[in-house]
DNA sequence: AATTATATTAGTAAAAATTATCAATAAGGA
DNA sequence: TCCTTATTGATAATTTTTACTAATATAATT
């Protein structure tokens, strides 16, 4: 059984929480959406937000993110591009996007295998960060 | 406080657990070493192996990977190389090296960052998986 | 070999992230 | 308005990982 896009409803709280995610460029997790769609909808549920991003990452409105910090982010931003963590701040940044169909077929090629996809996480220190100096270690969260 | 890799002690806990690592090219998680590592030491907790498994990545002898699966991945193989995930059998192989300096040049000329490290992981479907057909679906934990 | 300092362990609890359950609600078509 | 069922809020459960602690084992020193 497949999961069907087209009988999905459009309910308010689906709206507020892609709304939510269309508005910033800072890559939340499910419980920093929480925490901002609830300023809208203070009853929304935690489980409700992991359901529609869920939904929604499927359906392919948004881009369920891991960038192997033990939990996703998620990203409305559709459009090819890269993102980047810098380990001093730990904010994530978006980066144009750089061609990669060649190391696609490069693997493609030496493994003989299917290569569909290939997921890219650039990680430094971004300029803010290094303006500050080594010793910058600001909580985001 | 930074961690100090020489002051660690050669336990026999840990030898297992890096051999039983060396071992295989199933890239195994925590629990599956765990598994694995009871047979020899059936008393062994599950906290040595994280805490091992972190030490011993903190301290170069081996790699912690996150496929973007929800948990942690462990790798003995030290040599530059990349990894696949099928999506149909969900195992990981290894794949060759492919160079990405090229990439990372024109991360860090587009962003200014400093880019010091990129994570890049393939998926598609495996040899193995494209020969059975597309229903294959095997139970591999 | 005995002594000492402390890194490490087993066992357990706790934390963090995510998923499942379910009766009540609401979206959207008839 | 009625009806079907996708969805919700609330909560529990699951999964993965980390933290705590007294007891133990390692490795250096005497």
């Amino acid at each position: 059984m497949e999961f069907d896009c087209k009988n999905t409803r459009k309910t308010r709280q689906r709206q507020v929480i892609l709304e939510a995610l269309k508005k910033t460029t800072a890559h939340p997790t499910a419980d920093e959406l929480y925490e901002e769609v609830r300023e809208k909808m203070p009853r929304v549920s935690l489980g409700t937000i992991y359901r529609n991003l869920e939904i929604l990452s499927t359906c392919g409105e948004i881009i369920k993110l891991d960038l192997g910090e033990g939990k996703k982010r998620f990203d409305a931003r559709m459009d090819p591009h890269h993102h980047f963590r810098c380990t001093q701040c730990g904010r994530i940044y978006d980066l144009p996007f750089i061609p990669v169909e060649g190391i696609m077929q490069e693997a493609a090629r030496m493994s003989h295998f299917k290569v569909t996809g290939v997921q890219i996480g650039f990680e430094g220190v971004c300029d803010t960060c290094l303006e500050n100096g080594k010793n910058t270690k600001e909580a985001i969260q």
